[in-house]
DNA sequence: ATATATTTTCCGGAATATTCGGATAGGGTG
DNA sequence: CACCCTATCCGAATATTCCGGAAAATATAT
């Protein structure tokens, strides 16, 4: 539990205390300290100054994680630049094809889903901005795999274990290395089946100044992404997004927009 | 600064320095601790921890808060009941309309944006999710005014101060009190160039068993809400999709959709 | 209604985790 | 190469956390 002797328990403890608050769904002191193994009265203190700090409501005795959250997370993203200028050239996309357009970046070796535009009728088979997916199992993960510098790539593909999450989904590492060649070559990947039965992607990767910022990627019914024709379509229509927003991005207006 | 000798500042603290990492956007130790009024070496030792839970990014010396944010609050609004029902009845009404349109909800005294959707062309005024505002500036607010109870929307009232945002403001305790009489009456709000200049609203509440959930709204030019039928004709649409949304918020599918 | 069980909140003192000055190492700049 | 600034490391002092147990509050059972 306590790994590093210098690292200050009382932090690990009470973003532990969030987790744990995320699963629960609203919980009281008694059975968090269960959950966590602690007195309840020092539960007690945790949630209390957790409550003081405004990251945590107490309603009737349940204290639950609070929206407060959102605003941290909104922020963050409303300052961020790639999404502003990827968000415009996203939605048109949406509204033009009517598929499920997502843009996803690295995080600690893993996908991140940083944003998503869905056309009126797009299906969304349940995934979401903020959720976080194994880099190998969609085009989008299999993009960033192959513009990360080797050596990062390499230790996501040798450190393992690569999750089956599908009958599809590739997990031979030789495999993956050999795909990222390919990848470097076409410049693009696709997948179907990988990640979610019945779900197809196109991705490409979203290089500024030589380095990978992140995939911009669609997703179509399987069905629709076999046939090779709807599927150069579609490929194109995310290259062309991807050069204007790389040119946004770098030669476009001043950053960060105002605040409410 | 230490209020309560009994909450742990060691996590007020740490919750500081996220804080502060917000708004310094990457900074070293030193820099975060002299705002902070810290020693650097105290300063290294909460960056080193969070950077352990993963909260918070170390690239070459520069600590900044980490896209895990995004993951977290994610998780949240995914699993948000409300949230999930009204998701596609505000893209109906915004594909429809092809105006902004809003849910807001109220948090600790204060307005917050839950969630936006924009039609195509739909303009916005540097609104985002996640936003906070004060409930006084806008439409969305003064429905939630006039739905909370009693008591709490008089405490907003009382204690003040009522910020002015532009020279529309309403900040006369006395006009709003006013004001939430005839919403409660109406059943709806408008504003236009109260909290942005050029930006109109109208606004209904989310009542489901009596309580209020949240406020839907729909954001145009101040020149097209002025417009008596037209504003008549978007107010019917979220007269609408707000039935719909209660209807399936308690008599709809299963609550949580599935994780990725 | 009353009794009983359970949970939340409060409190004081012991133990220990945090804190801070100072030392060291690392980077950048003229 | 010397200087300055910053990040990182370390050890000892002490202010904080932590826990058991009491009191209040709430829920459940009789």
């Amino acid at each position: 539990m306590s790994d590093d002797p210098r690292s200050l328990t009382t932090i690990r403890r009470a973003f532990e205390v969030l987790d744990v608050l995320q699963e629960t769904n609203g919980a009281g002191p008694t059975e968090l300290a269960r959950r966590m193994d602690l007195p309840s009265s020092t539960m007690y203190d945790y949630l209390r100054t957790l409550h003081e700090t405004g990251y945590v409501t107490r309603e009737d005795g349940e204290y639950r994680l609070s929206p407060r959250i959102y605003t941290m997370a909104g922020r963050m993203k409303h300052r961020d630049r790639l999404f502003q200028t990827a968000k415009p050239e996203m939605k048109r996309v949406a509204n033009d094809t009517d598929e499920l357009v997502g843009l996803t970046i690295e995080h600690d070796g893993k996908g991140l889903i940083l944003h998503q535009e869905e056309g009126p009728q797009a299906l969304n088979l349940g995934t979401y901005p903020g959720a976080m997916t194994p880099l190998h199992t969609h085009a989008s993960g299999k993009v960033i795999l192959a513009y990360l510098p080797d050596d990062e790539a390499e230790a996501i593909l040798r450190d393992g274990p690569l999750a089956q999450r599908t009958e599809r989904t590739v997990t031979d590492p030789d495999a993956l290395r050999a795909e990222r060649e390919r990848i470097q070559e076409r410049g693009y990947a696709v997948d179907w089946d990988e990640q979610v039965i019945g779900m197809g992607m196109i991705a490409v990767p979203i290089l500024i100044d030589e380095r990978l910022h992140g995939a911009l990627n669609i997703v179509a019914p399987t069905g629709r992404v076999q046939n090779e024709s709807y599927q150069e379509e579609l490929r194109q229509k995310i290259e062309e997004s991807v050069n204007r927003i790389s040119i946004n991005y770098q030669y476009g207006g001043s950053g960060t927009p105002r605040e409410p």
